[in-house]
DNA sequence: TAACAGAGTCAAGCTTGCTTTACTTTTTAT
DNA sequence: ATAAAAAGTAAAGCAAGCTTGACTCTGTTA
């Protein structure tokens, strides 16, 4: 599963730590994510498409049989 | 977090065991997932949508504050 | 009414997502 | 070059997703 956050992040000129708290998550698990180290669950995908006001599709690309 | 599998399912007349076997889980998992006993993964929510040929968000509705 | 298919549910166990704490490495600005 | 901010990483522990196996409760339909 590949992602856009960083990008996404970088267009926004936010912080980890500065997502991690409007997605009321810990800095750590923005970190995991965006570095692809595990996926989100469904709820946490729908706050981050959501937050960036777009499609959990265009924020995550997902590829057969990775995960 | 609310679904329309079973709408999606009955469109095609599928039975759960048979969606099961398509999405390479047991068929319990769907049982649970249609019945909104827990959330799917993100893969596995992605794989849902492409086997009936649409979107994560078009298959689930995401509610703020209940998961 | 008996039998079968589909759906629902429960328990135990493994895996993955997320947390906190704490530390190291990289980047940015002075 | 130094200091501060941001990013990266790791371990331990709890919560959620998913599995298998087994059992129940619905409809059909013969």
């Amino acid at each position: 599963m590949k992602n856009r956050l960083k990008i996404l992040r970088a267009e926004r000129d936010w912080t980890q730590a500065h997502l991690a708290q409007h997605l009321d998550v810990s800095r750590q698990t923005v970190n995991a994510i965006e570095k692809g180290k595990y996926d989100p669950s469904l709820p946490l995908a729908f706050r981050i498409a959501r937050l960036f006001g777009t499609t959990i599709e265009d924020v995550f690309q997902y590829e057969e049989g990775q995960t």
